[in-house]
DNA sequence: GCATGGCTAGTAGCGATGCGACTATATAAC
DNA sequence: GTTATATAGTCGCATCGCTACTAGCCATGC
């Protein structure tokens, strides 16, 4: 055996669409239409990101492809067709947990990226406390290197309100969680 | 002559990277080359909101095909290929006009569009101040809608704390307009 | 009894977007 | 004269968002 098996420690890119559906479907095996239920606008999840049936089932041959997710059998349906259930890999399980413990780079991603694993964690009663903390010291460093006098430009200024923003949401996040 | 020219003041709706094509247009007549350069990622303009290349010629000619933008005339390029000036149509100047004196009417597009118009006005000399106070007016109409209670769910939490990063950015842009 | 509506399950396809890569023209460098 | 570089514009691919479609199964009505 070869040094290390390195490719299920190297971080794995997805879209977000991506990462959620892996997210659901390491809550237990399901099939796309279930996934797309969860994701349609309105629901618990689908008020943070919607995911539109046709993308949920791209997503998922795109996940396949990967080999972060496999087919795990198929069984008949509710009231229907026959319906294909799905199941992380190993390699998607560990993926998807260690996507669920990082901190998003960039303050745009806070939005739907940071509340997603937020979410997610709760719904598998996984603790975000160590998460919000690692996000606040992403935010403080990106606050440090943000110009210091915002009034000469707007896109500064409108970076520099949307920083405070941001923080006192996440400090608002951490009273909440103790 | 019928009744009158409705769609002259019927609201345009074009996506933002229209827009800003127009707008610049707007400045005087241009060749998409020279748009394009304006749009770049780290210019004035395009560190509000990056066109690449091809997406610049695509919107020329959708603005074309809308008749808001036309054909002026060919001349030799400085060091290169003969290139194609356009200028905005009569309909175009118009609407490029009414756009720029519009607020926007969501939190999500004060990043992008809102600062646009800023950047877009103040490079034609044109007064935002009345924008900004339709601005701030939508805003107040959008957070008096919120939600008063925002510590039960974070997705309420997140909107509230962005709609006063919001409002605390309008006013600071206020004070600095007089 | 069979048709008609409605829910389940999944697919097809269109138009817009973002991006890299390509052609082609002219000037400048060597 | 070849090669590099900037100008000017186009092509094509993968993805995204959405509407609309197929198809299976059940319930209700008459």
């Amino acid at each position: 055996m070869d040094q290390t098996n390195q490719s299920t420690n190297r971080r794995i890119e997805l879209s977000p669409t991506e990462w959620v559906v892996l997210g659901l479907l390491a809550e237990g095996p399901a099939h796309g239409f279930a996934v797309a239920k969860e994701l349609r606008a309105g629901t618990d999840l689908g008020r943070i990101m919607t995911v539109h049936r046709p993308l949920v089932y791209r997503a998922l041959d795109r996940l396949v492809a990967a080999e972060l997710v496999e087919h795990h059998h198929t069984e008949p349906g509710d009231a229907g067709p026959n319906r294909t259930l799905h199941r992380p890999t190993r390699r998607g399980r560990g993926a998807v947990n260690r996507w669920l413990d990082r901190p998003v780079g960039h303050i745009r991603e806070l939005r739907i990226e940071f509340l997603l694993k937020l979410r997610l964690n709760e719904r598998r009663s996984r603790d975000s406390t160590k998460l919000i903390t690692k996000q606040r010291r992403v935010l403080e460093d990106t606050m440090a290197r943000l110009t210091c006098d915002p009034g000469t430009d707007v896109v500064d200024l409108w970076r520099s309100h949307n920083a405070r923003a941001a923080k006192s949401f996440l400090d608002d996040l951490n009273r909440s969680h103790h």
